[in-house]
This record gives structure tokens, C-alpha cells and sequence, in this order.
DNA sequence: CAACCCAATGAGACCGGACTCACTCAATAT
DNA sequence: ATATTGAGTGAGTCCGGTCTCATTGGGTTG
């Protein structure tokens, strides 16, 4: 009854003993490589289902140079668009005998390149990353140093070389954004979490986030088309929380040149500019158009239905995990960026412009 | 110019050649462990500087035995109670040094199994698993007989005394429930995603989901204190796809005593019965109650506003993570249940009873 | 001045697999 | 009958760290 407790588990070398063979023979058998006779395969294999041998894979890993794991490394996953995009990975990346180790930056530079490193010095087999800034890529130029093959998600850095799977937003937000002009809106007020230089928008900021830049962009070329000049004020970055999304729309509306449309620059910020507006008792789209970027499955459900950009998330991880692997098994590849469709989803929280008040009689507050 | 491309990184045995000592000498120096002389460790950390080396966590965890990973198998990160939860794990433990290997077993034992197999495997130095299923758990058993630690979330085992983290959903059901029974209610509908041996409820169903039969049980405790007789038509499980729950919710709507509040087991089954309902015109709270577990952010942005039964996920991580740390650090600490404080939230999708209708006016099925 | 202590150091074992190399021996080719 | 082949085998190296052990030598103590 003395059973060893916690019995530190059977190696090679003990199946071996057992099955009373050398050593390389037993790594053979259970490796299924080279040349093993059949009476020798059946001990061995007898052997390690008797002392339930398991590979160490940590052992395999470090003189196979293969880890069989990949590095994801994203913003948060408590975003839905990242969540439904990590499940892609993960169910494609598994199917394909890999693990993935996960890696939440909530977009600080610092804490990414912190994942990155771990992870290479953890030998991942590759990486997909949502670089939270194109500015500060030396740690990625670093994994591409180090030869391992990378993935951009959602974002991509030209310069870099590097594939990326994306979804043309700033043609979407460009598209979005001239539906809201034919609709007959002039000023068009855009609010995103994305960190930024000046908390408003200037025709020369440089945003480090690829995607939001390509958002903001996609408005602002719209509205260039249209010859709309593009009031800062209506532009508002830098906000991290609840609070300062809830404030920052609360500040656009008491504006008194307000915007008549709202683009929320994902569906966190568009829940909270929602949420808002639901308390501060704005009418949808009576007051104030909205559509926001990435359709959730809640879209459809509030009151009005949102009009969306629709972004193919899960297929987008999958796409990612698929690149990720043909690029292990032929490095040779040539890096591409991959550009799925994205779609405008027309409900009903968007309409035609207000017809204007008299100056004076819009919104609560006193502009004095 | 001739750089070698894809030089394979330094080792120490490397840095200990450029700095002109002994391996073991870089190696203490580096590690900062035994006894090295001021000009030893300078030399030391300036050829390691130079050759920019980077310790190979591998070959240190294989003489270490420890991995600084943790693994993490749940059944969907898409949920957004997994996806927060699994934040609240990641912050922790990437602030105490440890890195989380993902699995997500889409709610499958054979998966599931393989998963914890694989971390096993991978030497993790501890798991946090929402088990799929409390009638098959060879696996885990396995993993505590390796000796690693391994927190439950969500879910419980009690035979296996393994430390969970968890919230009283027996007990929140059950309040829930009987709050419906004090609106009038006599009639209550459960649906739930959850794997059953069949399709409905019956006294002596037996659920491999821990936490779903906690649920189930809560409601069917507060019935059986008022004497409500639970029709099992009124439990509708085995719904994994979006289809199945709307067709459910149709099937149930149908009934001739069709339930006058439904209870949905998460948000993701309560999303998809709040759409059928709304396609179909059924007025929440007018025409039947409705209330979910799990609140989210729109919860209260739709119309009407949710009732819900609302659980920290992100603390639940949290303490999840916590509680692991704390027995990576002494493994004799004694396993417990934490229980965490849910609580349901009043809004607006419950209400007292319709008042009853002759019999034969309710819904449009015709019954005969 | 001998005895002793301990910081500093290098050689090398070790973790657990993968794999190379040299060798045996039976089956086939000449 | 002899040469050639190759399946089958065991000994031992290697991956890149960690860590033990024995040795050296300057400083202290009796």
C-alpha cells in the first residue's frame, strides 16, 4: 500500500528498463522512427502503457527546436471582435497540433513587448500579434530577426514585411461615411478608445493604432470628397473608460456646431455612446444618426437596430492561423496582406439629417 | 556585409566565451545566483549585452521543472463570461510571471481531455479548468496525481476536493425563481445549451454540467416549495447552435400551458431567445417574463432593459488565478469553495403574470 | 607561521528526449 | 563461396540551461 505518492513521471529511460531494451530502442518504438523490430515495439509500447509514459514535451521541444505552440498576442480579449477572432486561432491552431499561449497587452507598447520576448524566449513556433503601435515595432522587427514567422492581426505595418489579415476599413469607413453625407450630414463625429497624441483630431496626427488610423481616415477622405471641413472637436480619441467615453459624447453633443451622426469606433465604445445617449434621453436616430464598427449579435436587438461595419472576426483568426501555417511549413513565402470583405449593415440607427433648429435651442446645456 | 542571416541565438556557453570565463561562471553572473566577482559579472553582463542573449525558457524549466506557464482549458472564449473571466486569469498571472496557454474544448470531454493531456505534457505548473463535464473525469483526476495544482471556475467536483471558484447559482436561481412565483407566475421555462442525456427535463436527469444543474435545480427547488409541478416541456437543453434554441423557443411559445416567464441559461442562449421573441412579435415583460444569467453591458440597453442574474466574472478569475498562486506556493493549503457574490439584478423584463386568458385564444398554433 | 575559512572559479553531471554512429547478423547478389 | 546490403541494435552525444563538486588562493585566526 507505501504507493509513491506524486511519482515523478515515467521517462524513456525507465520504459527502457522495463521493456528491457536500450534506451534508444525505446525512443524509437514510441517515437515511430527508424527501424524497430516487431517483438521490440510490442515491449516497449507494453511498457510505457504499464508505467503510463507521456513525452515530455519541454524535453522534445529543445532539441527538435519545435514547440508546437503559438504566441498570440492582442489587445483584450474581452473585446467580442478579439474574442470571436481568438476562438478562430485557437480552434484552427489545435486542429493543427498547435497550442496556443495567450497574451493581453490592453494595448500598451510596454506590456507587448514584454509578451513578445516571453514568448520567444519560450520558443513559440510563431506569432500572430495585434501590435498595439506601429511606432514602436523593434521587438517585432525582432521576432522576424529571430526567424520566426509572424502574423499581423487586424493591423499591419507596411515597412515590416509582415502578412497581415485585415478587412479594408478605411474603404468601409469611407463608404459609411459618404452614405451619411448623402443623407444629408455635415458634420460627423467619431469616438474611438485608441490612444493618441492630442485628444482631438488635427489633419497631420499620426496615430500609432494601424486600424483606428485607418478608420479616421476613411471618414475624414469622405468628407474631403464632399468638401466638408472636419471640425476637430468632433473627432475624439484617448478614451480608455466608460467614463471618458460617456463624457466625451456628452461634450460632443453640447457642442454647438454638435455632430448630427456618431461613428463609435468599435462595439465597446459604441455600447457606451449608446448607453449614454439612452440615459441623456437623445433619440436615435431622430436626433442623432449612429453606426459603430463590428457587428454583435446584440446589434440587431436594441432599440433602434444599429447600423454596423460588420468585420468577419472568427474567419479573420482562422485566416490568420491558416497564413501562420503555411508560412511554417515553407518560410519562403512572400508575405501578403490578406484583405477580407467587411460589409456595411443597414438598420435602422441611422437617417436622414434633423432638419436644423434655429441656433439656440439645441441641447441642454448653456453655451452661453 | 555578410551578416549571418537567422543567426541561431546566443547561449551562455557563448556568452561565457566572448567574456572570456567559465560557463558556469556566465551562467551565475546571468542568473544572479552563487558567488561571482564584481569584474566577472560586468564582463559577463556586457558580452550578454552584446550578443543580445536571451535565456532559453525551455532548457531552464526542463532542470527547473517549472514552466512559469499556467494552462487554461474552458469551453468558449467567445462567451462573454469565459472571455472576461479568462481576463481577469491573464491579468493575475502575467503579474505574477506566469504565461496562460489557452484551450477552449467547445464544451467536449474527448477535447478537453486531450487538452489537459497536452499541458500536461508541456510541464505547466498549474491549471484552471471549467470541466466540461463532472461524470468524466479520469483527466483530471490524473492531474492531481501528477501533483499540479488546479483550480475549478465556474464549476465544481466536490468528490474530487479540488478549489473552485464559483458563484450560489443554486441559490440565485432560486431566488430568481421564486420571485417570479411571487409575480404569479406558475409557469417557468428554463433553456440551456448544455449537453443532456435528453432533450428535457426529468426528476432524475442527471447533468454533466455542474453548473448548469445548479441552475436547473434552483429553479426546480423554488417550484417544488410553492408545489408547482414541473412540466418537463418547459426545459429545453441540448441547444449548442442558434437554430435549436429559436426553434426551442418556439416550441415552448407553442404550448398549450405554455411557460408565462422564461429563464435563459446564459447570455448567449438568452440572446438568441430574445431575438426569436422579438421576431415573432412576443412582448417582453407584457406577454411572457424573461431574465437570463449573466449581465451584460447591453443588458440594459435593450428594450426592455434585462433582468438578469449577474455574476463577477472577472473577479472570478481573478480569485481563480489567486487561489492557484497561493498553492503553486504551498500545496498543502487545504482545498476549498469559493463562493463568490452574484446577485440579481431588477430590470425591466419581468412582470406579474398576464392575467389568464379563455382557454384556446393563446398563441396561434392551434392545439385541436 | 600553520591552520582554517570562504569567496571565486572551472569542470562536468544532469534534466529527457532526438538522433548519430558504429556494429551485428541474416538475407540477397555475384 | 564470397561480397553486398540493410534491418536491428546499443552506446553515447547533443540541445541549453541549472547546479554540484572539487580546487584555488587571499584573508583571518590562534
Amino acid at each position: 500500500m507505501s504507493e509513491s505518492r506524486t511519482q515523478r513521471p515515467a521517462t524513456v529511460a525507465d520504459v527502457a528498463r522495463t521493456a528491457k531494451v536500450s534506451k534508444a530502442q525505446a525512443a524509437r518504438a514510441l517515437g515511430g522512427y527508424g527501424a524497430v523490430s516487431e517483438p521490440v515495439r510490442t515491449k516497449v509500447l507494453a511498457a510505457a502503457e504499464q508505467l503510463s509514459y507521456r513525452p515530455n514535451a519541454l524535453a522534445r521541444s529543445m532539441n527538435t527546436g519545435r514547440s508546437q505552440t503559438i504566441g498570440v498576442v492582442i489587445g483584450d480579449v474581452e473585446n467580442p471582435f478579439f474574442g470571436l477572432a481568438t476562438r478562430g486561432l485557437s480552434d484552427t491552431l489545435r486542429q493543427n497540433g498547435y497550442d496556443v499561449v495567450l497574451a493581453n497587452t490592453g494595448e500598451r507598447v510596454d506590456v507587448e513587448q514584454d509578451a513578445v520576448r516571453v514568448m520567444l524566449d519560450k520558443r513559440v513556433d510563431g506569432l500572430v500579434v495585434s501590435p498595439a503601435s506601429s511606432l514602436h515595432v523593434d521587438h517585432l522587427s525582432g521576432v522576424l530577426a529571430s526567424g520566426r514567422p509572424m502574423v499581423f492581426l487586424d493591423r499591419s505595418i507596411p515597412r515590416l514585411g509582415v502578412d497581415s489579415v485585415e478587412v479594408d476599413l478605411r474603404g468601409l469607413a469611407r463608404q459609411a461615411t459618404r452614405e451619411l453625407i448623402e443623407l444629408g450630414h455635415r458634420r460627423i463625429g467619431f469616438l474611438s478608445a485608441v490612444d493618441a497624441p492630442s485628444d482631438t483630431y488635427s489633419p497631420d496626427i499620426e496615430l500609432s493604432n494601424s486600424s483606428v488610423a485607418e478608420r479616421l481616415a476613411g471618414i475624414v477622405e469622405a468628407c474631403g470628397e464632399a468638401s466638408i471641413e472636419v471640425d476637430p472637436a468632433w473627432i475624439r480619441l484617448n478614451l480608455p473608460t466608460p467614463d471618458s467615453i460617456s463624457a466625451a459624447t456628452r461634450a460632443m453633443a453640447s457642442l454647438e456646431n454638435a455632430p448630427t451622426a456618431v461613428i463609435a469606433s468599435d462595439s465597446m465604445v459604441g455600447l457606451e455612446v449608446l448607453t449614454t445617449l439612452r440615459a441623456d434621453a437623445v433619440r436615435v436616430p431622430d436626433e442623432v444618426s449612429f453606426l459603430m464598427f463590428d457587428d454583435m449579435p446584440w446589434s440587431s436587438l436594441i432599440d433602434p437596430p444599429i447600423t454596423v461595419i460588420s468585420q468577419p472576426a472568427y474567419d479573420m483568426g482562422v485566416l490568420a492561423a491558416q497564413t501562420l501555417l503555411a508560412r511554417l511549413g515553407n518560410p519562403q513565402i512572400e508575405a501578403a496582406r490578406h484583405v477580407l470583405e467587411g460589409r456595411v449593415v443597414h438598420r435602422e440607427s441611422v437617417a436622414r439629417v434633423p432638419v436644423p433648429r434655429p441656433a439656440g435651442t439645441q441641447g441642454a446645456a448653456s453655451t452661453t
